[in-house]
DNA sequence: CTGGTCAACTGGCCTGACCAATTAAGGTAC
DNA sequence: GTACCTTAATTGGTCAGGCCAGTTGACCAG
């Protein structure tokens, strides 16, 4: 609470002016980017920083890097805030709105598609998940698979891609905290009903059944996180600063 | 189709490497990887190089750098394959196909919810796209805002996110390129009247029309990509390579 | 046992250098 | 004059070695 202190890392600084000049407009689309030992000069810092701040930018997507020719913008939107940026992300209750929307809808479409093979995918998770409620790593792993099995029915990488990132945004440090206060073997196994009961409507080709079940399943998953802790939320404000990370707590 | 050679920088592949150690549990979550000057050695490159690679992996959210302490492995799903790297991405129709299914639902949903200050939002973006549509970028732009302005109506920033997300991977240099084809002050005047039906179903609390229009309008887009081309795909091997990108090719 | 000091790591950053890919200018053969 | 080849300048890719600053834990004084 007492001193941000911050000092974010030098390359970081780079990379967030270069990526400012980008939104601004300042640099255009398509245009080059001064070589990376002008950039160097211009900005005051070694050579090896500059090359850091691009390459995140690069993996941002924001710019693209040729050997030999130079650096270009590709575009500017900053869309993806990825990774360990995308910290002071939206909450926990907003993520599973959204969810909720389109696993529906994916689900919907789905079981109107499913063959065996799905279903047999679908049901390697269930009993994956169903032999290791106690593990709260490998739980979520099939939990995990059990969703983007659905988007995999559909056979669509980018429904797969995007379910797989909305679910993985749970792993952030500020949420995992939280979920660590209410995920439980009984909670999962709650969890892994449901997900029979979404597999079950797939299976039968029943559409209307199987986004009912779904809803059904992500409003019990909000309430669930309400209900254990709905009042942490009053005290929060240092989100995912996790100090101290305190190793040697799991499970208790 | 000769020598794969494929070259990729050194980085990358360090970062592959390191990606895969954590993909498959060798180096568990929470884990602390061996210092930089160990990986160099271990990996026979040089420090430079693994601090490039693991900027990468940082950037993508896998591992938390903590200065002084070392290198800690925060998750172990790619999840964001992220920026340049995604660009053995989806392809164009498969990422239409997507979009269709979740901005369908999220027309549905807003449509219930829309009030007049939503609407003057759309319809601004609509006026915008208007009167740029020989601008290449700005109708684009425009196109953008309508679309995530549609997702701001339900008031939830991740539906947002995601909708821009999918819009922005229209960017990618390989899309770019094809789009580069078919785009023009004919086609984004066609686009619009699309949108205007979308925003007139929506102005009206049409849940139904409004999904309709939305699904329409991305399966006329999914049609004007590919009957513009449709050819080049047999052709197609390359992708996102583009040599020689024939810069002053706007608009012909 | 508490508190402070100190030394050993570890990441952050820098200098300077060389290699490889790209690109364009200039030269040569036709 | 044109087409092709050569060549040199430019630019990113990688390396080596070094110093600084933050972190951590062991050790020691109180």
């Amino acid at each position: 609470m007492f001193s941000p202190v911050e000092s974010r890392r030098l390359y970081r600084q780079v990379a967030d002016q270069i990526r400012l000049m980008i939104a601004s407009g300042e640099l255009a689309v398509g245009q080059r980017l001064p070589a990376e030992r002008d950039l160097a000069e211009q900005l005051s810092v070694s050579r090896p920083t500059v090359r850091e701040a691009l390459i995140v930018l690069e993996v941002e997507g924001l710019v693209n890097i040729r050997m030999g020719s130079g650096i270009y913008v590709v575009r500017q939107h900053a869309a993806a805030v990825t990774g360990a940026e995308r910290e002071p992300v939206e909450g926990p209750f907003e993520l599973l709105q959204a969810r909720a929307l389109i696993e529906c809808a994916i689900a919907e479409e789905a079981a109107g598609r499913a063959k065996p093979d799905d279903i047999a995918l679908l049901d390697e998770a269930l009993t994956r998940m169903g032999g290791v409620v106690n593990d709260a790593i490998a739980v979520l792993d099939a939990d995990r698979a059990f969703h983007t099995g659905i988007a995999a029915i559909i056979g669509n990488a980018t429904l797969i891609r995007v379910t797989g990132e909305m679910f993985d945004m749970r792993m952030t440090p500020y949420f995992a905290r939280l979920a660590s206060h209410f995920e439980g073997p009984t909670t999962w196994r709650r969890a892994l009903d449901e997900h029979r009961a979404i597999r079950d409507a797939i299976a039968a080709g029943d559409a209307a059944g199987a986004k009912a079940a779904m809803r059904a399943h992500l409003t019990m998953s909000q309430k669930r996180f309400s209900e254990s802790f709905g009042e942490e939320f009053s005290g929060e404000e240092e989100r995912g600063r996790n100090k101290r990370p305190s190793k040697g707590t799991t499970k208790t």
